[in-house]
DNA sequence: GTGCTGACAAACG
DNA sequence: CCGTTTGCCAGCA
């Protein structure tokens, strides 16, 4: 059985990430740690690919340190990320965006 | 048990 | 700024 213990580490990180408000964005390693889990950055994205088809989570908010997709440029995956994000208003240079202004704290909203 | 993988991250050069 | 290295950890073969 996949013990209990990795069942909630799933949903504390579910519940993480559908606290990301719409036009903000975090980074794997912050909604690991914003579920208590500090150093799960790659779980967080392990989590993430294996939701299923159905899933009403923003994924699409998750995405790496430093300010841009994690998806490998060019792919299906990362066209459909950068067109949902640039729909909630996340303006891309070069395939990049500022950290600083679309970054989410816990807390706001 | 062993070794490799990955939607990561921080530190180097 | 960019490519590489190192640390990290659960899953999976």
């Amino acid at each position: 059985m996949k013990s209990d213990r990795s069942i909630q580490t799933k949903e504390r990180i579910w519940q993480t990430v559908h606290q990301i408000p719409r036009g903000k964005v975090a980074s794997y390693g912050q909604i690991a740690k914003m579920a208590n889990l500090p150093g799960y950055a790659r779980y967080v994205g392990y989590v993430l690919k294996t939701l299923p088809g159905d899933s009403k989570l923003p994924w699409y908010r998750v995405v790496n340190s430093q300010g841009s997709i994690s998806f490998k440029k060019g792919t299906q995956q990362y066209l459909l990320q950068k067109s949902i994000l640039e729909g909630e208003g996340i303006v891309f240079i070069n395939g990049k965006f500022s950290m600083r202004e679309y970054g989410w704290h816990h807390g706001e909203v």
